[in-house]
DNA sequence: CGTCGGTGGGAAATCGATCTCTGGCAGGTG
DNA sequence: CACCTGCCAGAGATCGATTTCCCACCGACG
């Protein structure tokens, strides 16, 4: 036996003077093992400092006790890094804590089969997908994979029901938008919308308009961006020249937000003397753009450990209904309102 | 045999007429199997969609088929996003093409206990490891591990030479900082440097000194920040205190950059006309900021990719000797200088 | 006092791929 | 013609945990 043998579960058997599976009932915490003898085998384990060799469980169970991150590979280092990276740190603390795996795989556009041939070799029990827009067709590629699947995100409304989803409050964030320009006294208000046809943006705007009628404000332009900088600045010019006079601006993004942020300065406008301006994301640019921006902050850490949690649900329970959950928005104020 | 029943070796075996153990070393590329068997072998394994039992075969080769990626869990999604983002792209692209399963691992520096116990629970073949300035003691702990650990960033210039890194030439990007305002006429220039003691930023600092020594051109104030913007505002401010006519600075991270630029503005120099001005790391503020930043391009992806190729030899040759592998930075052009 | 329901625990099969050991066969040599 | 050397492929052991099957033993009841 050399130094750096690992202990079996065979020696923690011979220590605690039981077959190995007595040993092995006693660590899985069956009722039908003697309190005492249990006692034994988990003290013997721990003197040893036994671990259990997770290739065999797994070849012997069937499971591999690990779940796919699937997040798309061009949004992790870039401008879409919190977006993803939040929800992976959430769902990654999640199934850690449950010593489940998590195996990250990225989605090259490009090519999606290498992607699908590892789902479908066993490697994973189930996955975790966090959706961009970008990776939006993937939610169709994946959806009728045989393992369980969790998404990040509902791109489309009309998201197929059978899928399991897990996404922010999108309507709700558009309605605390609203609120924080309505509450600071703004009525000529105008919307730089997302693209128009992606779900999260479309909801954005819907919940805006819908808390204005609630106050009774008319909605003013609405204007659509692609959510960068420069999509932003030239929705804000459009608005501008549509009416002069706005008061408010309501933007679908941080991103194009400065944009605005950006046109408005260059327009003479004071921010936020003259125009109030919210933001969607509550990203580094918001904190760090002048002045820092008022913007509706997603709960993308939740997100990925909510995520996380419904797919091991699944995988105990194979029979769940699919869920479509929503988790709230909040409002980060600073000072653009 | 239901009809989800994965074709096992044995089946495949069968369908080419010769026993397990053949088939095991058609597929395993043996040369000792006949050409044409192995060809039969293969065919039938296409044909059968055969996929390798992955814990079957880490239970009988005792390794395990994946690597941990371990990063810094409160830099995923922050402003350090790009940083660790980056490399786990890059290193997941090069583990998955040799089909090893990349295992991320996120460091929690409250608690790191449990990333220890996973890493030392033969979970995993070998890992690599994203330093980032507050997971720097990370190395230590992690140094002597029974398994080959390649580290992503080299934060102390003492760290141990039996330590295999890979870090980025920041030395070499001091020295381009310098080159660009120099190019650019600039002579009295001045640096907001890093963090004294964290090796990337000296190195920075000490490469910018030696391209002014080499144009003999004095070297003008030193003030040393934290990365931050604000630190970055506040150094900028002593700059102009301490030398009013300064034309050119280098800033050693684009936040830094970002709050000299705003206090140069609020001073009334404008960039470039009056000031140029350097950053480093490339990230989206340099983008985004006004006007955009002239910054010092760090290989990130590269650095993780180089990483996994490391930590992959080192398995497949577990004598090979501890390297330090430099990558090399480039220069991102813009408008600030 | 004998038998029966019930419970705790041991022996052994099992998961699937790999690898050692060994035998068979062909070609070459004395 | 006998024997040896190589090469190729099959039989079976092996990795370690789980789980089924079954036996032994206990108290209780007829």
């Amino acid at each position: 036996m050399s130094p750096t043998a690992r202990p079996t579960l065979l020696d923690v058997a011979r220590a605690a003077g039981v077959s190995r599976a007595t040993a092995s009932r006693a660590l899985a915490g069956l009722p039908s093992v003697d309190a005492a003898l249990a006692r034994r085998v988990r003290d013997a384990a721990a003197d040893l400092d036994y671990r259990t060799n997770t290739a065999a469980r797994a070849l012997r169970s069937g499971a591999t006790g690990s779940v796919a991150l699937v997040a798309p590979s061009s949004e992790l280092e870039g401008q879409g890094g919190p977006f993803v990276g939040a929800p992976l740190r959430g769902a990654t603390a999640v199934l850690f804590a449950r010593s489940v795996q998590p195996v990250l795989l990225l989605d090259d556009a490009r090519d999606r089969a290498p992607l699908l041939r590892h789902l479908t070799s066993g490697h994973v029990d189930a996955a975790v997908v966090v959706l961009q827009r970008e990776s939006e067709p993937l939610f169709t590629e994946l959806g009728d994979l045989p393992l369980p699947v969790v998404f990040v995100g509902r791109p489309r409304a009309a998201m197929d029901d059978a899928l399991t989803s897990v996404d922010s409050d999108n309507y709700g964030g558009g309605r605390l938008a609203a609120r924080a320009l309505l509450e600071a006294g703004r009525r000529r208000v105008a919307t730089i919308a997302g693209p128009s046809g992606y779900a999260p943006a479309d909801e954005r705007t819907r919940g805006f308009r819908d808390e204005l009628a609630a106050w009774d404000v008319h909605p003013g332009p609405v204007v659509h961006g692609s959510f960068s900088m420069s999509s932003g600045a030239s929705a804000a010019a459009s608005v501008l020249r549509r009416d002069p006079a706005v008061d408010g601006l309501f933007a679908g993004s941080d991103l194009m937000a400065l944009g605005a942020l950006r046109v408005l300065a260059a327009g003479g406008r004071r921010v936020p003397e003259d125009v109030s301006v919210v933001g969607f994301d509550d990203t580094v640019v918001a904190e760090t753009c002048d002045p820092p921006l008022t913007s509706v902050r997603q709960p993308l850490r939740e997100l990925g450990a909510r995520a996380a949690e419904l797919v091991l649900d699944v995988l105990r329970d194979p029979g769940a209904a699919p869920q479509h959950v929503l988790l709230p928005t909040t409002l980060t104020t600073r000072e653009s309102v």
